[in-house]
DNA sequence: GAATAGATTTTTGTATGCAGTATAAAGTAT
DNA sequence: ATACTTTATACTGCATACAAAAATCTATTC
């Protein structure tokens, strides 16, 4: 089971299809691939030097990950995501933030909440500095450990996927919205729920956390009538 | 945009990467694949006609989803689902039933009303004649018709996926509950509160309704000890 | 008889080849 | 010029080939 053997390089094999699937991920993910585009197996090939066997492997699962769309005998197309979509996802992510929110308060251990605690703190220190990369990314991690907090696997990994495809929203939403105060204090109140085993409260915390997410969005669609 | 040209064929064209996912998928799903399984592509290949290729885009989108485990270097197996998998999947299940239910409340057409109330006459004819595989059918329509209702894609399609996985568990639950009667009372209470309109006793009973399918399960694993 | 090293077979990972289809371009008729 | 074929090209879908790793079997040694 311990990894006092030389079997380390086999350990950290990582099959192509792998890296090209996340590589692809990261990049719809991250907007550099837009939506709509088209992802052509030989040229993404190239451009990554393997062939089109393990690029295609990758699209698959992107395509039941929802990040890609099929055509078939057409292609993959990077999958559009509508301002419905995003409202669609958040819905959702509302009563399972407010489920893991609450199964944290009751399951944490006391390294959750120090984790917690730290992420929270580097979060303020991106917003006295106004690093908004930092912000997003601690945001991120922030919820993370929430979810880690519950010890259900499916749930972690559930929201693992509604995360990556909000991900591609919240540059929009952090470039709108200025009030990262809110944000920081709704964090707080959510962590201080966790941290006094207070499952009601924490629930209710963060369903109104995702509210206010949704309703910066609705906002966003009413000035901006145009389609992500 | 019609069909009224010879291009039928090509609308109704499917991979056969699709196919044999659909096959498998359902293979397991059933329980004819069992857990632990082994999946050799070159033998799943000559079983079902194809060559690899196929076989290993489909896997690819089973591991995804969960219900193939990958070893990297030595092969694809039935994905194990341990007690614990269930509970995790019915307390995430739980809450987004109450969302659906609360939601079909608000949104639902003429027209799901009517096919609900269809399912359920068809479910209790069911009961009737104690055909157990007629029950189990339609109970997951029931429950499909209220997704369908909320008009939530992102919804829709996490809860299939939720549904798959608990599916392999169903025959069980099936098996041991004889308590139909309440089913389907329960059942009729969460159609009354979506017809009626009233989302609060539509969410309520909804997730209820999937608690006390927790709690049968929590039954089942104090009876016999094993894991599934 | 057990253990180990080596050879053999099986299986996966990746690349490539071939057939068929969609798309765009060129040509033809009206 | 416009609409309708025809042709060319590029790409996907699937099969197959080849390399490398894992598993299995065999023989040899203690």
């Amino acid at each position: 089971m311990n990894s006092s053997n030389g079997k380390l390089k086999l350990q950290n094999y990582k099959p192509l299809r792998e890296v090209v699937f996340e590589y692809l991920r990261s990049a719809i993910i991250n907007g550099e691939f837009k939506p709509g585009e088209r992802l052509m197996e030989l040229q993404m090939g190239e451009q990554l030097g393997v062939s089109r066997t393990p690029i295609r492997e990758a699209i698959r699962k992107l395509e039941l990950e929802g990040l890609v769309t099929m055509i078939p005998r057409k292609g993959a197309y990077v999958a559009d995501m509508s301002i419905k979509d995003v409202l669609d996802v958040l819905e959702v992510r509302g009563v399972l933030e407010g489920l893991a929110a609450s199964l944290a308060a009751e399951r944490r251990g006391q390294e959750d909440i120090e984790t917690m605690e730290k992420v929270l703190l580097e979060f303020e220190s991106f917003v006295k500095v106004a690093d908004r990369d930092g912000m997003m990314e601690k945001d991120k991690e922030f919820h993370e450990v929430i979810f880690e907090s519950t010890h259900n696997n499916k749930l972690i990994q559930i929201t693992q996927g509604l995360q990556e495809q909000v991900q591609r929203f919240r540059v929009v939403f952090f470039s709108e919205s200025d009030d990262f105060k809110q944000l920081l204090s709704e964090h707080r109140d959510i962590l201080e729920a966790i941290r006094t085993g207070d499952s009601e409260t924490a629930k209710e915390k963060a369903t109104c956390h995702i509210r206010d997410m949704e309703e910066t969005i609705r906002i966003f669609r009413k000035k901006k009538n145009n389609i992500i």
